[in-house]
DNA sequence: TTAGTTGCAAACAGTTTGCAACGAC
DNA sequence: GTCGTTGCAAACTGTTTGCAACTAA
């Protein structure tokens, strides 16, 4: 994504568009890994020295308030984080720490649609998060 | 579960019947709220005011080794804990941080269903982790 | 100009660890 | 008696916060 538009995606998502957050949007979107804070702290800081740990995680808390991104919670020990792009599971292996996005619009769908005809008691479904957990061959 | 049971069951999961082993198993059977290592704890030490925070953490941690309990992860920043009694799946609400159960034999069955025609690329599906969000009526 | 953002260091919360005393087997 | 477990305090890790300096709009 060219620098124009990541500046405008912050400005629609009512952020200003700063130095900081145009890196940390980017390398979060060009990151396919799920990365923690401090992952993309390291890798940011290398183009970018003078940025500071803690406004990566002031910064992608501030996506996580406006909605760019969403925190990804796995059995290892800190954050991930998920650059929005649409509705989709997600693949982890506990023994390599290892997470992948899933799409699969079938199994969505099938879902969905068992949860419009079968009502959960006393529940006002919103979302479904789904990991599905195993071994990458 | 009675005292007796209860140690039969640490020793079948090859775990020395201590004291503390057993208030922790015991609370956490008891309690339906998947509770985290500081609730159980603070329910524990009235019973049992010898007890300390980082044994609830340890038993726990060995529990979890032996296969006794799991840990869930949800939107909260604690752990909390599931006595393992079936395969179930869990309603959450963030808002409340409120956590339940979830049993619906159907669901599983057209899941696993699903998986069994559908194969995914280079991965080899283990376990079935499901979260549904939503509010509490 | 100004309201919001950054960077630093210090604080924080939940969890883990080292170790001597203890207890189950 | 032995070896694993406990309890304490201290350490650790990931994350958050307070605040003065800075900067996008």
């Amino acid at each position: 994504m060219k620098k124009k538009e990541l500046i405008e995606k912050l400005n629609n998502y009512g952020l200003k568009a700063t130095h900081q957050r145009i890196a940390v949007l980017d390398t979060l979107l060009k990151t396919k890994t799920h990365p923690s804070a401090e992952e993309l702290y390291k890798i940011i800081v290398k183009q970018y020295p003078t940025i500071s740990l803690a406004t990566v995680y002031k910064t992608l808390d501030s996506f996580k308030e406006v909605g760019l991104v969403k925190i990804i919670k796995t059995d290892c020990d800190y954050l991930r984080y998920d650059a929005i792009i649409s509705n989709h599971f997600h693949l982890y292996n506990p023994a390599q720490n290892k997470l992948e996005d899933y799409y699969d619009n079938d199994l969505k769908n099938m879902i969905e649609n068992y949860f419009k005809n079968k009502k959960i008691d006393n529940f006002e479904l919103k979302e479904i998060n789904l990991q599905l957990i195993g071994d990458f061959k």
